[in-house]
DNA sequence: AGCACGCCGACT
DNA sequence: GTCGGCGTGCTC
């Protein structure tokens, strides 16, 4: 009887073994699903990974079916994903679930579903035709009308479609998306196919591109500096694996990629290009579908499941997508001749997935998949991590820089502004400065836009009694409420919970609550009041929580109808405006004072990155910098661009701190219902690693936000030098957890963060 | 993740 | 006396 061992979308710490039945022996191979149950009643969809050869001390139950005539997933991949459990210490079922779309995994298949679509009506076939439909709208008063024709046109890209196939048949217009960039409700799109303009049909989703031909003409040529930065990616590729592109903002990298890619498909190899989930949005993946059309997919996890299982088998098939555009989970994908990898954004924290495990950073499994497909790794940024840069100095990495702005954009001036002191003289207003309002003022006068950036939601982060000094905390977390004033709510920002916003203090019956601090919706009430005419915009966690809201905020303000963007730090990622004269950053305090040794870091990489939103074609941009230690060295360098000197700085902290990139850490976290429980483990703990790891070992210690959902958490820290057996040190802390876990503290949840952020 | 087994509180 | 609370352990 033939066995094999499967993994399961479950936390199980290993593979399970089953007995295949010979009817179904021939269909059996590693790669392919097969169901099988499991315990009383229970069928999962496993993913047969080996086949086991010794007899097991037990009884063995039968697969009861085999799912599909090929493998889903390749060698290539189980081996990948092998490397990522045992390098993330996490299980290999965790690894499956966070790897494979779920309509792979679970046993209700996906079916195609459909969309509705618009496309010309078909009377407008010919270009003539379709002249003469726009003077008929524009002579008419139909001016909505008339602004989402126009739009249609546009979305659909008639204009640059050389092969003069109008676009009558198949468009990938969606009726969601022409409603949101035409700013016009739905009754004016059937206003325009009851007058006979435009037709709704369905379509099956997924397909995006599939009748799109790609046009490498549509290719911007590159200029000198470009052009040169991009020759010498091309040369350091002959002597390593990964390059790290240094370029400023601005600076253009998304046309260099281009070009690489270019050069890669030309070569007839694949490319993977990861972004920030949140930089995936509608103009870029539009930028580059003007290139790559059908060849291009894109994969991330807004996208509907049955659209990702779309395009999960499309790789699987003779004709891949040669181009995937993804955020972190597309390093799961199956590639059969992949040639280069892009990791933009390189520093941005949400490569690194922080919950459920696998506890994975997209940048390393990359470099891993490269390596294992003999591809190239080209990561970029304008602000590089600590590690990438060190790397790149080291010689691990080459190193490309590319330190002037495309367009003869200049770099902003930066203004600090020494808010302590205008506290004292009373000269603030609320959250600003006079020179910021002066500076708003001056920019919305001529006609320009602003970004404010305050990285806080809500409305204040605490209320407080003024009489006692009580404080609203959460029940189930031990931190402070935050206020919600358009909603008018108390929300806690670790377990969601809502809470009714008090009237009186409970603890003593004054009405005298006072909220302090400053979050985005208060900005941006703040900015309504001062400035009447400005039309303001709020990006945050609260306002893109559905599907588009993010695409919408963001095309809205890059076609001027907003003029005031009020966001946290989602506002810098990677987008461009053109027309943006002013930033101020609110108060740079809160980020230097997150209690982490990585504070300066992420606070100088968002500062720089928001500060490069700010420049015009012709303009110099300011930044307005706002902060209670005007005399701290990052800020210093903040506003002299100067990155080699804050890198230099920060690498000789890390140096003599033992912190990474000279030291490799692994957080070690416990978690449980009872404190006594979690302290005495997490001691425990403690102290057996230490008989193994000595003074690596640090703590265990209370993190700042000591309970999440009625859990008690406790951090151990290992710091570990470079060169050791990182493979050794995994299985001995594999150890210590069976040891801790199988005896007294069974009931406390374990788990490790490898390399966290 | 389910699901069963098991050991303590308030009901017919 | 039992129904059922969820805390604990196992699933090839």
């Amino acid at each position: 009887m033939k066995m094999i061992n499967v993994i399961l979308p479950l936390a199980l710490p290993g593979t399970l073994t089953y007995s295949v039945p010979d009817t179904l022996c021939r269909a059996v191979t590693i790669g392919v699903r097969v169901l099988v149950p499991l315990g009383r009643s229970k069928t999962y969809v496993a993913l047969v990974v080996g086949e086991c050869r010794e007899e097991p001390g037990f009884k063995l139950r039968d697969i009861t079916a085999v799912l599909d005539s090929s493998p889903v997933a390749t060698r290539l991949q189980l081996r990948l994903w092998e490397w990522v459990a045992d390098y993330y210490m996490s299980s290999p079922g965790d690894v499956y679930v966070a790897a494979m779309p779920s309509g792979l995994k679970g046993e209700d298949n996906y079916r195609p579903k459909t969309e509705r679509c618009v496309a010309l009506a078909e009377a407008l076939g010919s270009e003539a035709s379709l002249h003469a439909a726009l003077n008929i709208l524009t002579a008419s008063r139909a001016r909505q009308q008339k602004a989402m024709f126009e739009c249609f046109l546009r979305l659909s890209r008639w204009d640059t479609a050389f092969d003069d196939s109008l676009p009558s048949a198949v468009t990938g217009v969606t009726v969601e998306e022409l409603t949101n960039e035409s700013h016009c409700p739905t009754t004016i799109l059937n206003a325009l196919v009851r007058r006979g303009f435009l037709r709704i049909y369905e379509r099956e989703v997924g397909r995006l591109n599939s009748r799109q031909p790609p046009h490498p003409e549509n290719l911007k040529t590159l200029s000198e500096a470009q052009q040169r930065a991009h020759d010498d990616v091309v040369r350091s590729f002959a002597g390593k694996d990964v390059v790290l592109l240094h370029g400023v903002t601005s600076s253009g990298k998304t046309e260099i990629y281009m070009h690489l890619i270019a050069r890669t498909l030309s070569e007839g190899k694949q490319v993977l290009y990861l972004l920030p989930e949140i930089a995936l949005t509608v103009q870029m993946t539009r930028r580059l579908q003007r290139v790559f059309g059908s060849r291009l997919g894109i994969y991330h996890s807004k996208y509907s499941d049955a659209e990702r299982v779309e395009i999960w088998q499309k790789q699987l098939s003779d004709e891949p997508y040669d181009v995937i555009l993804g955020a972190r989970s597309a390093v799961f994908l199956p590639f059969r001749n992949l040639g280069l990898v892009i990791v933009d954004e390189e520093h941005e924290t949400s490569f690194k997935q922080q919950e459920p495990a696998p506890r994975y950073h997209a940048r390393s499994v990359a470099i891993m998949l490269a390596h294992m497909c003999g591809a190239k790794v080209l990561l970029g940024t304008a602000t590089p991590s600590a590690e990438t840069y060190y790397n790149a100095r080291s010689g691990k990495y080459g190193l490309v820089s590319l330190t002037t702005r495309h367009e003869g954009l200049e770099l902003p001036e930066i203004e600090v502004v020494d808010i302590k002191d205008l506290h004292r003289r009373r000269m603030m207003n609320g959250p600003f400065s006079p020179r910021l309002l002066e500076a708003m003022r001056d920019a919305l006068c001529d006609g320009h836009q602003v970004i404010l950036f305050q990285n806080r939601r809500g409305f204040a982060p605490m209320i407080e009694c003024q009489d006692c000094g009580w404080v609203p905390k959460c029940r189930n977390c031990d931190v402070s409420l935050t206020l919600h004033k358009t909603m008018n709510y108390l929300s806690c920002h670790y377990c969601g919970g809502a809470y009714t916003v008090p009237v009186a203090c409970p603890a003593c019956g004054s009405r005298a609550l006072r909220s302090y601090g400053y979050g985005t919706e208060n900005i941006e009430d703040r900015v309504r009041e001062m400035f009447p005419e400005s039309r303001v915009a709020r990006m945050d966690l609260d306002t893109t929580r559905t599907r588009n809201a993010y695409d919408r905020i963001i095309s809205d303000f890059s076609s001027g109808r907003t003029n005031v963007l009020v966001g946290t730090q989602m506002i810098s990622k990677g987008l461009d405006f053109d027309n943006v004269s002013v930033v101020g950053i609110l108060n740079a305090d809160t980020m230097l004072n997150y209690p982490d040794f990585r504070a300066y870091e992420h606070a100088f990489m968002m500062m720089a990155q928001v500060s490069g939103r700010a420049g015009r074609k012709r303009k110099r941009g300011l930044v307005v910098l706002q902060t209670k230690n005007p005399g701290l060295p990052v800020i210093g360098q903040v506003a002299h661009n100067d990155y080699e000197k804050f890198y230099s700085e920060l690498l000789g902290e890390r140096r003599a701190f033992c912190y990474p990139p000279y030291f490799r850490l692994i957080y070690v976290f416990l978690r449980h219902g009872k404190e006594p429980v979690v302290e005495g483990a997490a001691s425990e703990f403690a102290a057996s690693l230490r008989r193994v790891f000595a003074s690596r070992v640090l703590g265990p210690d209370k993190p700042s936000v000591a309970k999440v959902n009625l859990k008690h958490i406790r951090k151990i820290v290992i710091k570990l030098e470079n060169g050791i057996d990182l493979a050794a040190v995994r299985a001995e802390l594999r150890a210590v957890y069976e040891h801790i876990t199988k005896n007294i503290y069974k009931t406390v949840e374990v788990f490790f963060d490898v390399d966290p952020l």
